[in-house]
DNA sequence: AAGCCATGCAACCGCGGCAGC
DNA sequence: GGCTGCCGCGGTTGCATGGCT
């Protein structure tokens, strides 16, 4: 079954593009937009599928696009939303402006996953490969599930933006001439605007809140298949009771859940000082990470003994995360109310 | 210098979701 | 409600490049 090729068609090109079909999209979509991709190698004079053309346009084209090395707060901001979203490449993209998710997902498979499986850390699931968690007891278990709610409903409204942003593009396809350079170029659209790399640090912050920095806390998509089983709890309630009134919340259809769209402002309480700890934060995950990046063309063994003192006495990735949150948090008065 | 291998990245492919009819 | 077409996403492939032997 499956659906038909779209361009099987004979005389269709495929493969590397040369500049001069560059230019012709470039040229088009400047003066026209692109409008229906499915028409626009046609108008163009390109002997290229819609397809083809639009994945040219987003992934390279485009001149919002920063090209060249991730830097250390881009990666580490792909990393933990990964371990929230998974690998959902275009809501993490929606979260670093001027990436695609073509590049963000490459830079993934090629530097990020090898980086963490040489940690020692599962890339899929963000946990020690050997992880033997205590079972802990039930507090902590309940920490672990209110925790975990957490980061469902995180991951399900940062999923629910990013499906904003898409259609927010949509939106503003067919004007895109008009504005092209100074749409991407600033970021203007509302929802991609908001959501800054550092957001992903609230739930960080939150989990080191709610004990988890005790010990044994679980990555957010370890725990995601369990979280529908946990109950009403007290942290959920005051999820809800917090987020604002109603009109801070929006139905997603997809999710079929409630979800709030106000970013961390109703989710979590932000407040000025948050940057300064993200900013102390990210030293020292920043330093996390260049101790295995220096050793990263190394041998195994010598990389693995920086990952040991990284790691020491079994504390899993996430509490050294979480650790780091609470040393570079000064006062927790400003952390997430709940 | 040549061959081999590993790596990085651009591009392709197939599928699912969604909207229009 | 079912069908069809389009778009976008995620997985995968294949080529180019650089390093090593």
């Amino acid at each position: 079954m499956g659906r038909a090729p779209c361009c099987d068609k004979a005389g269709l090109k495929k493969g590397p593009w040369t500049p001069e079909e560059d230019q012709k999209l470039l040229a088009f979509i400047e003066e026209h937009g692109h409008g229906s991709w499915r028409a626009l190698p046609v108008k163009a004079g390109l002997q290229r599928c819609g397809k083809s053309c639009r994945l040219r346009w987003t992934n390279y084209l485009r001149p919002d696009i920063k090209r060249g090395k991730f830097s250390l707060q881009e990666e580490q901001t792909i990393i933990q939303l990964h371990a929230l979203l998974g690998n959902g490449w275009s809501a993490i993209a929606t979260h670093l402006p001027k990436r695609t998710d073509n590049e963000i997902k490459n830079y993934w498979n090629t530097h990020l996953k090898k980086r963490l499986a040489k940690m020692g850390i599962d890339p899929v699931t963000h946990k020690p490969k050997n992880d033997a968690l205590p079972s802990g007891d039930g507090n902590c278990n309940k920490s672990a599930a209110n925790l975990s709610h957490m980061a469902q409903w995180e991951s399900a409204r940062l999923e629910a933006e990013a499906r904003l942003v898409r259609q927010s593009k949509l939106r503003s396809a067919s004007s895109i001439q008009a504005q092209t350079n100074q749409e991407f170029t600033s970021t203007s659209n509302p929802a991609q605007r908001q959501v800054g790399p550092t957001r992903c640090l609230d739930v960080l912050k939150a989990w080191s809140n709610n004990g988890a920095a005790a010990g044994g806390m679980e990555s957010p998509t370890s725990t995601l298949s369990s979280a529908a089983n946990v109950g009403s709890s007290n942290f959920t309630d005051h999820l809800v009771n917090n987020s604002g009134n109603s009109s801070d919340l929006t139905r997603d259809e997809n999710n079929k859940s409630t979800i709030p769209l106000t970013s961390s402002s109703s989710f979590l309480s932000s407040s000025s000082s948050l940057h300064d700890e993200n900013a102390s934060f990210m030293e020292k995950f920043t330093d996390l990470l260049l101790s295995v990046e220096q050793n990263h063309h190394g041998e195994d063994e010598s990389g693995r003994a920086v990952i040991d003192g990284c790691f020491e006495d079994g504390k899993n990735y996430w509490d050294s995360i979480l650790h780091l949150v609470n040393d570079s948090s000064p006062s927790d008065h400003h952390s997430p109310e709940f």
